[in-house]
DNA sequence: TATTCACCTTGATCCGGCTCAAATGCCTTG
DNA sequence: CAAGGCATTTGAGCCGGATCAAGGTGAATA
């Protein structure tokens, strides 16, 4: 556990992810409790239902919550990349494992601390509740893709979702609007066990969209969407 | 929309499902917004990215929150049993469609009143975010089965959540632990939708496991656990 | 430059669950 | 009780994705 604790002084605007609606002076009172976490890639934050003592916002990197079968079939259920929230207020341990995918720079707030806080500050509370709202949303979407989407559907959701969220955080390589450019945080075993399918058909679904040139690859990282109107035709959309 | 209105003058009992915190003269005074309704099988309660006009308790029944891929592939993504909550509190509509599945009997409070009463009572809010932490939970405990399971291990931990649920709403039909005896409240169909799988393969997997002896079914609905160890075997269990 | 090792790709084969098709309940209505 | 209509079961065959098995690639180390 090689971590680095810093004093955090300066990360106001972080701070801002979690609690937009504060008040200058509450989001102040934040950063007295916070400290700073560096993590390299593959380091484990929380173990299945162990004791969480901590909540942290994710100031940089990606971070996969996982859950494991008996006989190690893992799943992803959820990837939280930068501003978002880890952690499960007024709950004592959570029903899955948490894991550093990338280096991960972590803003902490000690378990007890941040209870008080959130209840002493007007509105906290409620906000936390509409970020939980929201990950119920992404979780049922990916029930819908995980229950009923074909491989090549499942990897262009997932391409897509990547991409938007790599956008979102200002994290994209390139500034075409319509072609994206990005490096893939995850491994072809992580993708596999975020998308219910194995690193082969993986890696064969990624070939394929490359030989459609609808992506480029460099290295097998980085990926340039070629065409945007395919790759989404290749999602299968929603109803309605 | 057959649907009756009545007053709601004596079920705080029921109300007590959404807010077992609060004070009597709390519960009083949700009571006084709520009205009844009782639905048939098979009605819309909210229609996909719909506006949402009110909040609901489930009194009795069972209702699914499904989402439909554009050519008509659906997925549902939350089962809701008596004492449930119904309704995204502060939210203008909800990304999924909601449907009954049994004759449903639903406490609702309109949407205004409601929120307004959420903000006014003390802890309230709480409650309901520590409610969705729970049903998020749940959603993600489903996406290691939609996406890791097989289909003898779906269907195995449909039959014990169902039994499970049935169970704590007072549902069951015998009153043997370990013999536990219910009435399926979804077709085949839907029981595939929740799975991942088709009709066929559901109706397999039943099959092969009355011919195994780990349940017994009375016509199609009925079901009894004859064998429960080995229903739990079946499943798969979680780490940890 | 060579070596190693982890990750990724590609090929060949297999099999679980899907598809298509038909039969069998089971409830409803006359 | 018969007839119709839906839900469910059962069967036969197929196919998408898993499995098993080599190769290839690229970054780190020597």
């Amino acid at each position: 556990m090689a971590e680095h604790l810093l004093r955090c002084d300066s990360c106001a605007v972080r701070h801002r992810a979690v609690c937009g609606a504060l008040e200058r002076d509450e989001v102040a009172r934040l950063s007295a409790i916070a400290h700073h976490k560096l993590l390299p890639p593959g380091q484990v934050i929380l173990h299945d239902n162990a004791e969480m003592h901590y909540f942290a916002n994710i100031v940089s990197g990606v971070v996969k919550l996982t859950k494991t079968l008996a006989d190690g079939r893992q799943q992803i259920v959820g990837l939280q990349f930068a501003s978002d929230f880890l952690g499960r207020p007024f709950r004592a341990n959570s029903p899955y494992h948490a894991e550093t995918v990338t280096d991960v720079h972590l803003c902490t707030y000690d378990k007890g601390q941040f209870e008080r806080l959130v209840k002493e500050i007007e509105g906290f509370e409620h906000r936390l509740f509409q970020n939980t709202l929201d990950e119920l949303d992404s979780a049922r979407e990916w029930m819908l893709l995980l229950g009923r989407k074909s491989a090549g559907e499942k990897v262009a959701s997932f391409l897509l979702m990547v991409a938007r969220r790599m956008e979102s955080i200002g994290c994209k390589v390139s500034d075409d609007p319509e072609r994206p450019r990005f490096n893939l945080p995850l491994s072809r075993a992580e993708i596999a066990d975020f998308l219910g399918l194995t690193i082969e058909t993986v890696s064969r679904q990624i070939s394929r969209m490359k030989v459609d040139k609808i992506i480029a690859l460099e290295g097998t990282r980085t990926i340039s969407i070629l065409d945007m109107q395919r790759l989404m035709a290749a999602m299968e959309q929603e109803r309605d």
